[in-house]
DNA sequence: CCATCATCCTGCCGGC
DNA sequence: TGCCGGCAGGATGATG
């Protein structure tokens, strides 16, 4: 499931292809993927215009088009953004395609979760779902201050305040599991009961974890594939993630596992405390 | 404020 | 072999 490090990814490989090319057509196969805010055919905001650049903020990724508008895409689990070199059918998951001068993007997704959103690009920050987004894992505004701050007050568990996209952007069940496995915190503590020591190498943990599944081309554990179409590897690194009854990397545990924050999380008893 | 649950959706897997 | 129930989960909204 496409979280930071995925989204980072597909937003790399697809700007070295697609900036700079001209939308010549748009077709939508299936029109509940398409969440157009402006009532507007999304053809004509859409052809004609040139790709300018691509940001991320999160898990979402934002495709930036001359004339002021912007494309918001979000993966959910299945979802899948591909640039193709020239022609390409469609494939039996395939929602909507843009074409482009010299090839086509596929957007497709399984489970149908994912969606696409045409906002003006200066109403970009009003999208509630992108306002309300915590700090950019790798933003230098984001210090250890910060984010103890952000987690002061909180009665949740540390699981779910790691997934709560209102406290940190862009962390997912994986790298919530791996992050909390190479802090050494269990999963179901209480945030509050965090010592400041233990604040400071879950901060270290999250970059680290991220930062690692950015560099391995992120994971894919199953669906994921970058713009090229191409895998990760970072599911060979995994510490917990579905390793759940298998043995700690770290100490040869065997590895527990629990419903927390609603999630299936897997931990290792001994390394994580 | 927090937790839990249903919702959306389809492929996969284990059990029988 | 084939059917079926359960599971996977990000964001959102309802409910307790």
């Amino acid at each position: 499931m496409p979280e930071l490090p995925e989204v980072e990814n597909i937003r790399l490989s697809l700007a070295k292809n697609i900036i700079g090319q001209e939308i010549k057509e748009f077709k939508l196969f299936w029109p509940d993927v398409f969440v157009n805010a402006t009532d507007l055919d999304p053809n004509d905001l859409l052809i004609g215009k040139k790709v300018e650049s691509l940001g991320r903020r999160g898990k979402y990724l934002f495709i930036h088009l001359a004339g002021s508008v912007t494309l918001i895409l979000h993966f959910r689990m299945t979802g899948k953004l591909i640039y193709y070199q020239g022609e390409h059918e469609p494939e039996k998951h395939t929602h909507a395609v843009f074409y482009l001068e010299n090839g086509q993007i596929h957007h497709s997704d399984m489970r149908k979760f994912g969606r696409i959103q045409l906002v003006e690009t200066a109403l970009l920050g009003k999208v509630p779902a992108i306002a309300k987004l915590g700090p950019e894992p790798f933003d230098e505004r984001f210090s250890i201050e910060v984010f103890g701050q952000r987690l002061s007050g909180k009665k949740s568990t540390i699981k779910s305040a790691l997934l709560d996209q209102e406290t940190v952007a862009g962390i997912g069940n994986i790298y919530a599991d791996e992050a909390l496995f190479m802090a050494g915190i269990r999963p179901e503590r209480r945030t509050a009961s965090l010592k400041i020591s233990e604040v400071i190498l879950l901060y270290d943990a999250i970059q680290g974890a991220l930062k690692a599944g950015i560099e391995a081309g992120g994971t894919s554990f199953r669906d994921y594939r970058d713009g090229d179409g191409n895998k990760g590897l970072f599911q060979e690194n995994l510490y917990v993630y579905g390793r759940a009854g298998q043995n700690c990397k770290v100490c040869g545990s065997v590895l527990g596992k629990t419903k927390t924050a609603g999630r299936t999380t897997v931990f290792c008893p001994v390394c994580q405390i």
